[in-house]
DNA sequence: GCCAACGTTGGC
DNA sequence: GCCAACGTTGGC
């Protein structure tokens, strides 16, 4: 799951109550079909800055609710506002999640580029502009092996 | 700031 | 349903 972190970053996570925010104002419909169809409760997902110096997973977190109507469409004051969107039928999806660990060094971009292990992962294919997007359970670990995870548990 | 790649819109 | 024009994303 991607965000700019000039917009939200994981630091804006951490300070959140319970570190747990919802994932809202995907206006894509493929990301949109992810947050809707595919994202499960309790489902992991990889934390990524994009947009920014670095382009870096930091941090790992947990779907606490699946996919539901994101009411930020609803909202005229919302930067996600949108008109086509109604209560009866919604367009827009979300989902919550929950910060689960920092990773003790990003994973940057550049180095998953640099895996051939991964070169079918849709996050470095041209032109990739899905800000959700899934990950194989084969690339997940091998994302991991990449960097040794330090957890924040406790803070 | 540039620009490639892609998604969306809207006329026809 | 096609497709040109336009807007957005996001790495660099």
């Amino acid at each position: 799951m991607k965000t700019e972190p000039d917009t939200y970053s994981l630091d804006d996570l951490l300070q959140e109550k319970n570190r747990t925010t919802a994932w809202e104002g995907v206006r894509n419909y493929q990301a949109r079909n992810f947050l809707k169809n595919e994202i499960q409760l309790g489902d992991e997902a990889f934390f990524y800055h994009s947009s920014c110096a670095i382009p870096a997973i930091v941090a790992i977190v947990e779907v606490v609710r699946p996919g539901y109507p994101d009411p930020s469409a609803f909202d005229k004051h919302s930067p996600y506002f949108d008109p086509k969107s109604d209560r009866q039928k919604p367009r827009w999806f979300r989902v919550d999640v929950q910060f689960k660990e920092k990773l003790a060094e990003p994973i940057t971009l550049a180095q998953i580029k640099k895996n051939p292990a991964l070169n079918d992962f849709i996050l470095t294919r041209p032109g990739n502009r899905l800000s959700v997007l899934p990950v194989s359970v084969h690339q997940w670990q091998i994302i991991l092996k990449m960097n040794k995870l330090k957890t924040h548990k406790d803070r």
